[in-house]
RNA sequence: AGAUCCGUAGCUCAGCCUGGUUAGAGCACUACACUGAUAAUGUAGGGGUCAGCAGUUCAAAUCUGCUCGGGUCUACCA
C-alpha cells in the first residue's frame, strides 16, 4: 500500500477550488462538521438575513468570511456551529424595486394597481437574486445552511412577531401616540428616515428667518425683569427659519444652565425703545461690540444714557428734533444703543409667562398650559438667541418638551401644507410652495411683515440652511404630528445600557462610542411605517378607538374571527382557510368583535422591517403552540437534536458590517432586553466597509463596484478571503484592489504550494508515509527542533488572536510564518537533507518536520482559507491517515505544545540569520560569489551567554555563507573596536533631566574608558559638579569594527569576514562551479534526480587540478559514477567556468 | 451639528495600549546574484516634515488638547 501524496499540476486555485466543491458535496462536508460535533457545546451564530432583491457585492464577502472563519474555527475547537440562514424579505427597498419595474407609484397603489396584485409581485422580487445569492455563497466557501432558512415574509415567521408584540402589549410597552415626522405635503405621505437620506434630498435653500419678540407678561416671576428694565414692556427673542410656525407656538424653551441678559435698546425697525432678553453669548450677533460714531459724550449719547437710567418709557429724544434725525441715522445703521440692565441664568426665568404672539381664533383653545417659559437640554447658543420658539407640532425636540412641560399641541397647518381656517389674513394660505403655483406669495415674508408693523419683530432676514425635500417630489419636507405605533425603549434604557455593557464589542470603541452613545440618547421605538409590503401590526380596534385588542398567533385570530362571525354575522370564515396570508389586503378585511359588542378593524400600520430582522432568534423557529398554551417563556419550536432554547440563544457571536449598529445590532438588542432581559449576542463584530482602490465608496452610479463572481473566478475564494481578512483589520475600512489579492495569490498560496510541492516530490521518491514512530525532539537536529519551536509559537499566538476574533493578526502570523520561517529558512537549509543520503534518521525527521509543518500550517489557516487548506490536508491524510478524517473542517485545531517552544533557540536562530546576512553583504561588497568558499568569519560577542548561542548554530551559518571557520572575539580582546551608548530606557528613569549630558559624555567614550568601565563594572561620571555612578546595567557597549578586516553590523551582531582567496579555496570553488555545470546539464538533459551518470570534461590546466582534488567530491554530488579527463574532447557541452570555457560530456549509465 | 474610525515610503499596512535615540515590512522601482522549490528565490540601493499646531516629558510616530483632511452612522434642530 503505498499512496503517493498527490502532487498539484500548478497552482491554479479556482480550479482546486470546483474539486474540493464537488468533494464537499458528495461527503456532505458541511453536514458532517456539524454532525461531528454532536453532543458538544454550542456556539450559537445568527445568520444577520441579507436581501435577496439586489446582487452580492463584494461587501458581502469580507462579513461573510468573517462569520464563516470564526463558525469553522469554533467548529474546529470543538463546539458544534448551527448555522441557519435567513431572507430578509419586506422593507422598502423591495416596494420601490417593484415600483419601479411597473412604473408606478405610491399613489397608483389600490388605482393602478391592487394591493393584493402590488403584494404579489414583492413577494415575488424578494427571492430574485436568491439563485445568485446561493451561488456565490458556495463559490466563496460560506457555510451556512440555505436549505431550511428563515425568510421573514413567512406566515410562521410573521406569526412569532405578533407573539413578540403582544408581549409588549401586554407590559404595556406597546403604544399608540403622535410622533413628530418627516412628512411630505406634496405626496400626502409620511417618509421614512430612509427616504430623507437619498442622496439629493437635502438642498441648501434660503428662507425668510425671523427674531420674533414675545412680550412678557408681569407678574411675580418676570418682576425682577421688569423692576432692572424700569418700563412696563419686556420681550423675549426668539428666532425661528419657519415664520409659518408662530402661529402654532405655545412655548418658549431656554437652557437652564445658559447665561441670559437684559438688554435696554430700541427696535430696530420702529426705533421704538424696548427691553429684551436674549443669551449672553449672542448679544453681539444684534449688538454691535462697539458703537461707533455714537460719540461720548455728545448730545445724542447723553440723552440715549439719560434714557437708560430713567425709569419710564417716555421717550426723551421725541422732544428735539435735531436729535430725532440723528437717532433715526444711528437706528437706520443698525447700530443700536443698548445697556445690558440684568444678568441671570435660564433657570430664573423658567416659568415666566407671555402673550400669544400671533392670536387668532383657531388657535385660541391650546390644550395645555401654554405661554410659558420652559427648560430644555438642546437649546443652543450657536444661532438665533438661545431661546427656542417651541410648536410643538413640527419638530421632535419641540414636541417632547412640550409634552413634558404640558405646554399643549396646536398644529395650525394641515396635511396639505395650507394653514387651517381662523387664522385672519393667514387662513388657507400654504406655508410653502407646495403647488408650483407661479404667483406663490411666500406666508413666511407676510408673516414677518405683520411683525415688524405690530412692533414685534426685531430681526428678520435671508438665512441659507440645508432643509430636507422630498426624494419624489422635490417639494420641502415638513415636520409633521402623525399617529404611531410605539415600543417604550425609553423605560428600559438604563437596563440596556447595562446589558450592552456585557457585551464583547469588536471594536471595543463601536460598543462603546457608537452604540452605546446611541443607547444613551435613545427615543421610543417608532414602528409604525405606511406601507403595503410587511408585517402587519396586529391591533384591531373600534371605530372610537375606545376598545382594542392585540393578535398574538394565528389560532387566536381564527377564534376571534369566528366569535365575530357569530356576533356580527361578518364573514370572516373565507378568510381562515389553507391559504390564509398574514398580509395586506388579506389580513385589513378581519372584521373582531370587541368585548361590547362593536366591530373592530385593524389598524392600518405596518411595521419597520427592522423588527423583523431583530425578532430572528425567536422568529426563525416559529411558534410551538404547545408552549404557547402552556405559557412558556420560550415557546418556540426547536431543530432536531435540541433540548432547549437556551442552546439556541443568545448569540455567540454575530457579525455584520458597521452600518448595523443602529440597525440589527439595536434591534436585536432591544427586542432581547425587552422581552427577555437578555442581551442577544455576547460578542458582535462590526466590520468596516469595502471601498474601492482609491478610497470612495462603491456604488453603481460610479461604476467602481467589484464583481465578487468574477474576482473569485479569477483568483478563487480563498486567495480572495485570505487577502480580505489580512489587508486590513476588519472593522477599517478596506480599500480593495485586485492587485493585493494577485499578491497573496502570489506570495502566500504561491510559497505554500512550492513548499507543498517540494514535500511531495521527495516524499513521494523516498516513500515517506509517516510509517516510522515520531523522532523524539532531543533526537532531531537544531534545525528541526528551532522550525517546530517556531511552529508551535505560531500555533499558540493564532490561537490567542483568534480566541480575540482577532482574525487579521492571526493571517498575518500565518503569512509570516510560511514565508520567512519554512519556506525561506527551514525548506532552503534543508533541501539536501531531502534529496541527498539515505532513507534513515536524518532525512525521516526532515520529512516528520517539514510534514507536521505543513499540516499544522493548513490547519490553521482552514478557517480562513477553506479549500486549499483542505486540498493540502487531504493530499497528506490520503498518504497517511494522520487523521480519521476526510476533511480539514473535521479535525481539531492546532494546540500549542509548550514542550516544543524553546525561546533560546528561536532566538539564536535569529543571530544565525542576521549573521549570515551580514556576511552575505558583505561578500556581495567584494563580489565574492557564496559558491567560493572563504576561510574565516570573526564574530565579537559580548557575553559568554552570546557565544554560546552562536555555537549552537555556527554550522547553519558555515554552511549558509559557505566558509570554513567561526572565530569568537571576546570582550577582552583588544582587536575590536567598541562602541557605547545609554541604555535609555533604564536610565532615564534613573536619571532624568540629566540624560542628555551623560549621553553626550558617553559618546565621546574612548576605547580605554570603555574597557576600564567593563572591568571595573561601575563608572563615576562627572555631570555638571556633580558624580554619576553608572553601572553595566545602564549602558550597552556594542562592537563596531575589526581594523583591517571587512565588517558590518546589524544590532548587537557584528561580523569581520576574511576575503582571502587562497588557491585551495579557489580550487575548492571551481570543484563546485563545475558541479553547478553539470547539475544544468543534467537538468537540461532531463534526466531522473536518481539517474546515474557517465561524465567527460575536456583537460585544462588551470580547471583540472580541482577536478583531480574534489573528483569523490563531484562525483558524489551529480550521481556521476565515472568522472574523466579528456584532453582534446571533442564532443559535449561548452561551459565557462570562472572565463575559463572548457568541455562537457554527460551521459546516461544503462541507458 | 454630534459620535466614531482613519491619516506613517509611490501603494497596502506594522509599530501607538505600556514614550527611549538608525521608524519597520511587503508591493512597486533600480542594480546584482542564484538556478535539483524555478510562473520561484536571495542580496543591496533609493524612497519618510510619522497630516498640522500646541502641550506634558530628560526624551513623543507613541500620551493630552486643538486644527485640517477622508470615511461611516445619527441628526438637521429654533
Amino acid at each position: 500500500m503505498s499512496v503517493k501524496y498527490r502532487e498539484f499540476s500548478q497552482l491554479n486555485l479556482p480550479s482546486i477550488e470546483q474539486e474540493i466543491l464537488a468533494k464537499w458535496d458528495a461527503e456532505q462536508a458541511f453536514e458532517k462538521s456539524i454532525e461531528v460535533r454532536e453532543g458538544a457545546e454550542p456556539f450559537v451564530f445568527y445568520e444577520g438575513p441579507p436581501s435577496a432583491n439586489g446582487m452580492p457585492g463584494i461587501h458581502h464577502v469580507i462579513s461573510r468570511t468573517l462569520k464563516d472563519l470564526v463558525c469553522r474555527y469554533k467548529t474546529m475547537k470543538g463546539f458544534k456551529v448551527s448555522r441557519k440562514g435567513g431572507w430578509d424579505t419586506h422593507g422598502l427597498p423591495i416596494e420601490l424595486g417593484v415600483e419601479k419595474e411597473l412604473g408606478i407609484t405610491k399613489e397608483d397603489i389600490g388605482v393602478k394597481i391592487s394591493v393584493e396584485e402590488y403584494n404579489r409581485k414583492c413577494r415575488e422580487a424578494v427571492l430574485r437574486y436568491k439563485d445568485k445569492w446561493d451561488d456565490i455563497t458556495k463559490k466563496m466557501g460560506y457555510w451556512v445552511d440555505l436549505n431550511d432558512p428563515y425568510i421573514t415574509f413567512k406566515n410562521e415567521y410573521i406569526e412569532t412577531l405578533w407573539w413578540l408584540l403582544k408581549q409588549l402589549y401586554n407590559k404595556g410597552l406597546l403604544y399608540q401616540s403622535v410622533s413628530i415626522q418627516p412628512y411630505s405635503p406634496a405626496a400626502g405621505t409620511g417618509l421614512s428616515s430612509h427616504e430623507l437620506n437619498q442622496p439629493g434630498t437635502y438642498k441648501d435653500v434660503k428662507d425668510t428667518s425671523a427674531v420674533a419678540m414675545f412680550k412678557a407678561v408681569k407678574n411675580e416671576r418676570s418682576q425682577f425683569l421688569f423692576d432692572a428694565a424700569k418700563s412696563e414692556e419686556v420681550f423675549f427673542l426668539a428666532w425661528t427659519t419657519t415664520p409659518w410656525t408662530l402661529p402654532s407656538n405655545l412655548g418658549l424653551t431656554v437652557g437652564p444652565n445658559i447665561d441670559y441678559v437684559l438688554v435696554k435698546t430700541f427696535n430696530p425697525y420702529s426705533g421704538k425703545p424696548c427691553a429684551v432678553v436674549l443669551a449672553k453669548a449672542l448679544l453681539h450677533k444684534y449688538f454691535p461690540e462697539h458703537l461707533d460714531e455714537f460719540e461720548e459724550g455728545g448730545s445724542l449719547y447723553e440723552a440715549i444714557n439719560n434714557w437708560f437710567n430713567h425709569d419710564s418709557d417716555e421717550f426723551l429724544i421725541g422732544n428735539s428734533a435735531e436729535l430725532k434725525v440723528a437717532f433715526d441715522a444711528q437706528i437706520k445703521k443698525k447700530q443700536l444703543p443698548y445697556k445690558i440692565v440684568a444678568s441671570f441664568k435660564g433657570t430664573d426665568i423658567e416659568e415666566c409667562r407671555y402673550e400669544q404672539l400671533m392670536a387668532y381664533e383657531a388657535n385660541k383653545e391650546t390644550g395645555g398650559d401654554s405661554f410659558r417659559v420652559i427648560t430644555g437640554d438642546f437649546v443652543t447658543t450657536e444661532d438665533g438667541t438661545g431661546i427656542v420658539h417651541t410648536a410643538p407640532a413640527f419638530g421632535a425636540d419641540d414636541y417632547k418638551v412640550g409634552k413634558k412641560f404640558g405646554i399643549g399641541i396646536l398644529t395650525m397647518v394641515d396635511r396639505e401644507g395650507k394653514f387651517v381656517d381662523g387664522l385672519g389674513e393667514f387662513s388657507n394660505r400654504y406655508v410653502k410652495n407646495y403647488k408650483d403655483d407661479p404667483n406663490y406669495e411666500d406666508v413666511n415674508v407676510d408673516i414677518s411683515v405683520k411683525l415688524k408693523k405690530e412692533n414685534r419683530a426685531f430681526k428678520v432676514e435671508k438665512y441659507e440652511h440645508s432643509y430636507p425635500h422630498c426624494w419624489r417630489t422635490d417639494k420641502p419636507v415638513l415636520y409633521y404630528p402623525l399617529d404611531a405605533w410605539f415600543i417604550k425603549t425609553t423605560e428600559i434604557k438604563d437596563r440596556m445600557v447595562e446589558l450592552n455593557k456585557t457585551i464583547n464589542w469588536k471594536p471595543k470603541s463601536t460598543g462603546e462610542g457608537r452604540f452605546g452613545n446611541w443607547l444613551e440618547n435613545m427615543v421610543d421605538w417608532n414602528l409604525s411605517r405606511s406601507r403595503f409590503w410587511g408585517t402587519p401590526l396586529p391591533v384591531w380596534r373600534t371605530e372610537d378607538g375606545s376598545e382594542e385588542i392585540c393578535i398574538g398567533t394565528i389560532e387566536e385570530l381564527k377564534a376571534e374571527a369566528e366569535k365575530a362571525d357569530k356576533a356580527l354575522g361578518t364573514n370572516n370564515a373565507r378568510l381562515t382557510g389553507n391559504d390564509l396570508d398574514l398580509h395586506k389586503p388579506y389580513v385589513d378585511e378581519y372584521v373582531l368583535v370587541s368585548n361590547s359588542g362593536k366591530p373592530m378593524k385593524r389598524v392600518p400600520d405596518l411595521i419597520d422591517v427592522w423588527f423583523d430582522s431583530g425578532a430572528m432568534p425567536y422568529a426563525q423557529w416559529g411558534l410551538d403552540y404547545e408552549k404557547v398554551k402552556k405559557g412558556e417563556k420560550y415557546p418556540f419550536k426547536l431543530p432536531a437534536g435540541v433540548e432547549k432554547f437556551e442552546d439556541l440563544y443568545p448569540a455567540s457571536f454575530i457579525c455584520e458590517g458597521v452600518d448595523q449598529t443602529r440597525g440589527w445590532f439595536y434591534t436585536l438588542h432591544s427586542i432581547a432586553s425587552l422581552v427577555y432581559d437578555s442581551v442577544a449576542y455576547k460578542t458582535v463584530v462590526s466590520n468596516g466597509l469595502v471601498l474601492d482602490k482609491a478610497g470612495n465608496k462603491m456604488s453603481k452610479r460610479l461604476g467602481n463596484v467589484v464583481d465578487p463572481f468574477e474576482t473569485i473566478g479569477k483568483f478563487g475564494a480563498d486567495a480572495t478571503r485570505w487577502y480580505l481578512i489580512t489587508n486590513a483589520s476588519p472593522w477599517d475600512n478596506l480599500k480593495f484592489d485586485i492587485e493585493g489579492i494577485k499578491e497573496v495569490q502570489r506570495k502566500f498560496f504561491g510559497t505554500l504550494y512550492n513548499t507543498y510541492q517540494f514535500f511531495a516530490l521527495y516524499a513521494n521518491v523516498d516513500g515517506f508515509h509517516f510509517a516510522e514512530p515520531d523522532i523524539p525532539l532531543e533526537e532531531r537536529p537544531e534545525i528541526d527542533r528551532w522550525i517546530l519551536s517556531s511552529l508551535h509559537t505560531l500555533v499558540k499566538d493564532v490561537n490567542a488572536a483568534m480566541d480575540d476574533y482577532e482574525p487579521t493578526q492571526a493571517g498575518r502570523l500565518i503569512e509570516e510564518f510560511v514565508d520567512e520561517h519554512l519556506s525561506n529558512w527551514y525548506v532552503r537549509l534543508c533541501r539536501r537533507r531531502f534529496w541527498k543520503g539515505e532513507y534513515e534518521q536524518d532525512k525521516i525527521s526532515a520529512y516528520q518536520t517539514l510534514y507536521e509543518c505543513i499540516e499544522t500550517v493548513v490547519r490553521l489557516m482552514a478557517p480562513v482559507s477553506p479549500f486549499f487548506s483542505d486540498a493540502v490536508f487531504r493530499n497528506l491524510n490520503e498518504a497517511t491517515k494522520h487523521f480519521d478524517s476526510q476533511s480539514v473542517h473535521h479535525v481539531d485545531f492546532p494546540v500549542a505544545n509548550e514542550a516544543y517552544i524553546d525561546k533560546a533557540l528561536e532566538e539564536r536562530m535569529q543571530l544565525a540569520q542576521d549573521a549570515s546576512s551580514l556576511v552575505l553583504s558583505l561578500r556581495k561588497k567584494v563580489n565574492i560569489k557564496v559558491r567560493q568558499p572563504l576561510q574565516k568569519v570573526m564574530i565579537p560577542v559580548l557575553s559568554a551567554s552570546m557565544k554560546e548561542q552562536f555555537m549552537k548554530v555556527e554550522d547553519i551559518i558555515k554552511s549558509e555563507v559557505n566558509v570554513k571557520e567561526i572565530e569568537y572575539l571576546t570582550p577582552d580582546n583588544s582587536f575590536i573596536k567598541k562602541k557605547i551608548k545609554p541604555n535609555f530606557v533604564a536610565l532615564g528613569k534613573k536619571l532624568g533631566p540629566k540624560m542628555k549630558a551623560v549621553s553626550a559624555a558617553l559618546a565621546q567614550f574612548t576605547q580605554e574608558q570603555i574597557n576600564q568601565f567593563e572591568k571595573e563594572t561601575v563608572y563615576n561620571l562627572l555631570i555638571d559638579n556633580e558624580t554619576v555612578p553608572l553601572y553595566l546595567t545602564d549602558v550597552e557597549i556594542l562592537s563596531e569594527d575589526v581594523p583591517g578586516w571587512m565588517v558590518t553590523n546589524k544590532g548587537a551582531v557584528t561580523v569581520a569576514l576574511d576575503v582571502t582567496i587562497t588557491p585551495e579555496l579557489l580550487n575548492e570553488g571551481n570543484a563546485r562551479e563545475i558541479v553547478n555545470r553539470i547539475q544544468k546539464i543534467r537538468k537540461e538533459s532531463g534526466f531522473e534526480l536518481t539517474d546515474r551518470i557517465a561524465v567527460e570534461v575536456s583537460d585544462n590546466e588551470t580547471l583540472s587540478p580541482s577536478i583531480t582534488q574534489f573528483k569523490s567530491y563531484i562525483c558524489a554530488e551529480i550521481l556521476a559514477d565515472d568522472l574523466d579527463l579528456v584532453p582534446g574532447l571533442s564532443n559535449g557541452t561548452d561551459v565557462e567556468v570562472n572565463d575559463i570555457t572548457i568541455k562537457i560530456n554527460v551521459s546516461k549509465k544503462g541507458g
